[in-house]
DNA sequence: ATAATGACATGTT
DNA sequence: TAACATGCCATTA
């Protein structure tokens, strides 16, 4: 296996840092990560690395709510079924109280994301608003 | 070096 | 509400 990228290697670990029984948005994972923009990027990294290393890929779900996962491995009603065993209620189209459940980072997970403490400040009120 | 790709996000119809 | 359009950027070809 090559070796990972900042990038990849830094999504991995943030999408670790979402606690059980709450979500966050690919666009969040991005800006956690210190690229708000990439949350294609991110998709990517989770449709490789799905399913390794105990990476909690189901916690992520689209910025609507939605679970919007397209893997051969991991089909959208096992990601489903995954996040309704942590206790997270889904309905029929597969859409997420994302309100409810969102998964807000703290100053300490966004430190061990190597983030700087102005960036900290930016994202944690961007965060805190929705 | 250049171009295409896509587990997204956001604004406009 | 849903469909469509545009912007994005790490990877890959």
């Amino acid at each position: 296996m090559a070796t990972q990228s900042i990038f990849t290697s830094k999504v991995l670990k943030a999408v670790k840092l979402i606690p059980k029984g709450k979500v966050a948005s690919y666009g969040q994972v991005a800006s956690m990560v210190g690229v708000p923009r990439a949350a294609r990027q991110v998709g990517r990294v989770l449709y490789e690395h799905g399913g390794k290393n105990k990476i909690p890929w189901w916690r992520v779900i689209n910025n609507n709510g939605y679970i919007v996962i397209k893997n051969p491995e991991h089909s959208p009603n096992e990601q489903k079924e995954l996040l309704e065993a942590e206790g997270i209620k889904i309905n029929k189209k597969l859409k997420i109280d994302i309100k409810k459940y969102r998964y807000i980072p703290t100053k300490k997970d966004l430190k061990i994301l190597e983030n700087d403490d102005l960036y900290i400040q930016l994202i944690l009120r961007k965060f805190k608003n929705l």
